[in-house]
RNA sequence: GGGCCUAUAGCUCAGUAGGUUAGAGCGCACCCCUGAUAAGGGUGAGGUGGUUGGUUCGAUUCCAACUAGGCCCA
């Protein structure tokens, strides 16, 4: 019975573990995060010894609700950036911020109120609002730190903290006395019932039936027509024959084709596509009697069915054929196309309707009628003046109240706005987009195309939660109170006390006995509109990046999902831009949205929504932060379980890579001993210092999926498969002290140790807890060591190409060896001897490796002969090993068994003596 | 309906500045090992490059349309 030689091998020994248990670990790794204060001496010692600096401002997410994988995406993305600048020395601060005011929260209040909303006051309501939004800071904060994303989670900012809100006042009113600011009208979503304005979020669509009205305009000016002495009419189709009161013109498509019909009543003019669904309604004769194009109706004067007034035909592209006339009645009061088109020509934005619903005494016929019953009346009006075409119901889609259920319509009132075109705000705001570097690229087109034809920004919302606009009005003259002494004090209040202060404010103990520079009233009206939270966080970059010390104007980079080309990086934009001049940014990456394995968007009713909580859970936070850096995020971000699944083996066999290389530097003594490296650990080291390059280029350019593919493709191929298999022979049964395994272990160590580092933006748990086992190291975490350097010694390109040719014919011995395991002829390769039959060029190629060719092929011989002939290449041919098995190192040998120690062979029996 | 974007093996990604048989890793199948062992190694099978047209001697790569999907508007 042979002896068991495994005493005396050199076979790895680690605690750590194979089996990660992340679920569990990762809060003790955390823990070890907070306890030693990692992250403030990493900034500290950055900060001292800075490389340069990289200030990414995080985007406050809205504090309702848990954190989503979006979130958990973003956030992520983020702390991979932040870290790897870190991990260059550059000084990366992260202060996260959270967005507290708005009506979603306002409205989860509202529900918790119940019927109480109507009585409770508006600080009680204010009180309740940001108690809500502080607990889902709580809620989120947590859940991010989970996720190891590394911050200043104990000082972040608040929208709502009275520092920030001083600042919204301060920029609001800065932007104010900039004369950016005016006063206009805008309709909005109004609830005639609830006597309120709606937001888009309140609005209930639902089936409604409407009159369906044909009602002919009588042409004016007929010079540009082709009809002499008959009437002529242009015909409009409308659903809300209310809103004929308010018409100020008549729209038309300027590409699209327009006939002159004719009828009893006279010529009307249509869109030509319309003919086939008139010829059943109105009494006309299909052939028309001229066609023009929409673009020469332009201009075309029409009288008003019932009031004394003209209207005049504009083009607009939004004008459809579908059910109408091809001819779209315009008031500019009561629709967005409407109000948009009558901007642009100047028309009043007119809407004579009171907040219930009911017309203003301006309105002949129908003064105090609610709206939608004046419809009948109006109908009847036009019957009698002979200019109804055609009347009859439909039942469409239309907007409702979501809490009173009731139709709502659609009106202009007064409202704050921040003009585009003062001090060319729009021509500047294009110059910094184009200053700007966007990521990917298409994001300055889309930005800029928005930009380019956004309307003027509506600043004001009628709600109760944000921040107020401070303001004085006259009662008389509308003048605006621009006082340097009040701006200074309403400042200095919210400062102090927070905005609700606005709320119990009063103008007379400012400015006592004032009266209006204009009309010299000294009646004022107190605004009580909030802000539009855009406002708020577009002023991030004024009350974080210009005010926290930390941090500093502009920011490197803003990072968010490409929704917010319209939402902050737009808000910031000219937040920043109407009060400094420039771009608050200098980088503005985009990423794309989480959907599911077949690309489609993640939704509750699909049910296929896979959360961040449920993978940390299960899988564990580092699974999650591969899988961000594993998908390319420019485009939309596919999870699955499979997907996880793939994940989850990828990071196994990364780790166990890891583990493999600890294992094997137990007891490496930290010398150098690079002089006395064999060649294949010089090729190993050349790996390794390409993977550093590859992996240190993907960071800087932000290509994460570069990283996780470079990474896992160098355990797999270069480490596992190749050379750490073919190493386990040295390390195992060399001399524990000999040159030759200590040269390994140098190799092995310089490996694990750039790994471990490379993988820490990312893998930041495992790397941290792979740092903890990693003999001879520097610092007490891997974050404050600095990420390796490519070591040019290393780069070797003849190298490389020999190094290619040897894999080659290994690849081929493998086939050749798996056949014959396959036969069964062996199991191990190392039962085999190889004989390469060779032409004379690779005979000389192979001459120096003739000794290294058995470690190579991890086989116990190698025969190398010519070939006979002068063909290419080679062959192999796989034959039984000679001699017996060395128990202790299981390659054959013929001298096994010749030796004192009957069952070694010569280098076991060497590498046993003392 | 409009703007921007995406579409390469079951999965995640490469690649071709248009040119011979489109790559990698994972997964899968089969085999080996049992001294990385809920590990490790080997071999192999998988792609009409979303569809349809066009430009070209030649297109996965350029153009257009369509389809599917995403974001933002209407």
């Amino acid at each position: 019975m042979s002896k068991d030689y495994k005493e005396t091998l050199n076979l790895p020994q680690t605690n750590f573990p194979m089996k990660a248990n992340l679920a569990e670990k990762e809060p003790q790794i955390l823990k070890f995060w907070q306890d030693n204060k990692i992250y403030e001496n990493l900034q500290s010692k950055n900060q001292r010894d800075s490389k340069g600096q990289f200030i990414l401002h995080d985007g406050p997410p809205y504090a309702n609700g848990h954190i989503h994988i979006g979130h958990a995406l973003n956030k992520i993305l983020k702390d991979i950036i932040v870290k790897y600048h870190s991990m260059i020395g550059q000084y990366s601060p992260f202060v996260p911020g959270w967005d507290c005011h708005g009506l979603p929260i306002e409205l989860q209040v509202d529900k918790s109120l119940g019927k109480d909303k109507e009585n409770v006051d508006i600080f009680k309501k204010r009180k309740l609002c940001r108690e809500y939004a502080e607990k889902f800071i709580n809620i989120q904060r947590d859940e991010f730190i989970r996720l190891g994303v590394f911050g200043y989670w104990d000082s972040p900012y608040i929208t709502m903290s009275n520092e920030y809100e001083a600042t919204i006042v301060r920029e609001f009113l800065s932007f104010v006395k900039n004369g950016y600011v005016y006063r206009g009208k805008k309709p909005v979503y109004w609830c005639p019932s609830c006597i309120t304005a709606l937001a888009d979020a309140e609005v209930e669509y639902a089936e409604k039936e409407s009159p369906s009205i044909f009602v002919a305009f009588e042409v004016i000016d007929r010079d540009k027509l082709p009809v002499k002495d008959e009437p002529l009419y242009i015909v409009i189709w409308t659903t809300t024959p209310w809103t004929l009161p308010a018409n100020l013109a008549l729209a038309v498509h300027p590409e699209l084709d327009y006939v002159g019909l004719k009828s009893s009543k006279g010529v009307i003019i249509v869109v030509k596509e319309a003919i086939e669904n008139l010829k059943d309604k109105i009494d006309i004769d299909e052939n028309p009697i001229f066609v023009i194009k929409g673009s020469t109706l332009e201009g075309v004067k029409a009288k008003h069915p019932f009031i004394d007034r003209t209207s005049k035909v504009l083009t607009a592209d939004f004008v459809e054929t579908g059910e109408g006339s091809g001819v779209v009645h315009i008031a500019p009061g009561h629709g967005m196309e409407d109000y948009e088109l009558g901007l642009k020509h100047g028309l009043e934005i007119y809407a004579p309707v009171d907040d219930r619903g009911r017309f203003t005494n301006e309105v002949s016929y129908f003064a105090k009628q609610n709206v939608f019953y004046a419809n009948k009346e109006i109908i009847e009006l036009l019957k009698e003046k002979g200019l109804l075409l055609w009347e009859g119901k439909i039942t469409h889609s239309y907007p409702h109240c979501w809490r009173c259920k009731k139709p709502i319509i659609f009106r202009a009132t007064t409202q704050w706005f921040i003009s585009m075109r003062h001090d060319n705000l729009r021509e500047r705001a294009l110059e910094e987009i184009d200053r700007v570097r966007w990521i990917p690229s298409w994001g300055r087109e889309r930005i800029y195309s928005m930009v380019e034809r956004r309307p003027d920004w509506c600043l004001s919302r009628q709600r109760s939660w944000g921040v107020p606009i401070t303001l004085f009005v006259c009662k008389n003259c509308e003048y605006v109170i621009k006082e340097e002494k009040l701006f200074e004090k309403v400042i200095e209040l919210v400062q102090k006390e927070g905005s609700d202060v606005w709320f119990k404010l009063n103008l007379e103990e400012i400015l006592p006995d004032y009266s209006c520079p204009k009309c010299g009233s000294k009646e004022f009206q107190k605004e009580r509109d909030i802000l539009d939270v855009w406002f708020d966080s577009g002023v991030s970059h004024a009350a974080v990046l210009e005010r926290d010390p930390r941090l500093s104007w502009p920011a490197d980079m803003y990072l968010e999902g490409s929704d917010q080309h319209r939402g902050w990086f737009q808000s910031s934009l000219i937040a920043s831009l109407g009060n400094k001049g420039k771009a608050p940014y200098k980088i503005v990456l985009t990423h794309g949205f989480t959907v599911d394995g077949q690309g489609r968007k993640m939704s509750k009713s699909l049910g296929n929504v896979i959360a961040p909580q449920e993978i940390i859970k299960v899988n564990g936070a580092d699974i999650v932060r591969l899988w961000v850096s594993a998908e390319d995020y420019r485009d939309d971000i596919k999870l699955s379980k499979e997907i996880l699944s793939r994940l989850t083996e990828a990071y196994r066999k990364i780790r166990n890579t890891l583990r493999y290389l600890l294992g094997n530097i137990y007891d490496y003594d930290g010398k150098d001993y690079s002089n006395y490296l064999l060649e294949i650990d010089r090729w190993a080291m050349l790996k390794l210092q390409k993977l550093i390059k590859k992996v240190r280029k993907a960071y800087e350019e932000f290509e994460f999926h570069q990283v996780f593919h470079a990474v896992h493709n160098f355990c797999v191929t270069d480490m596992s498969a190749f050379y750490l298999d073919i190493l386990k022979d040295r390390l195992y049964t060399f001399k524990k002290d000999s040159p030759e395994r200590k040269a390994a272990q140098w190799v092995l160590y310089n490996i694990a140790d750039s790994l471990i580092k490379l993988i820490a933006p990312i893998l930041s748990f495992t790397a941290e807890e792979a740092w903890m086992h990693l003999p001879l190291k520097n610092s007490e975490s891997v974050f404050h060591s600095l990420l390796p350097e490519v070591n040019q010694k290393y780069i070797d390109e003849e190298l490389e190409s020999k190094w290619e040719k040897l894999i080659e014919i290994r690849d081929e011995v493998n086939k050749a060896l798996e056949i014959k395991r396959q036969e069964k002829f062996i199991g191990n390769s190392l039962e085999a001897k190889v004989i390469l039959n060779v032409n004379e060029a690779l005979k000389s190629f192979l001459n120096p490796y003739l000794d290294f060719l058995p470690t190579l092929f991890i086989v116990s011989q190698v025969e190398v002969n010519s070939l006979d002939s002068k063909e290419e290449g080679f062959t192999v041919v796989i034959e039984k090993a000679e001699g017996e098995k060395c128990q202790r190192c299981w390659n054959y040998s013929p001298m096994v068994g010749k030796l004192s120690v009957k069952d070694l062979c010569p280098r076991c029996y060497h590498a046993l003596e003392s």
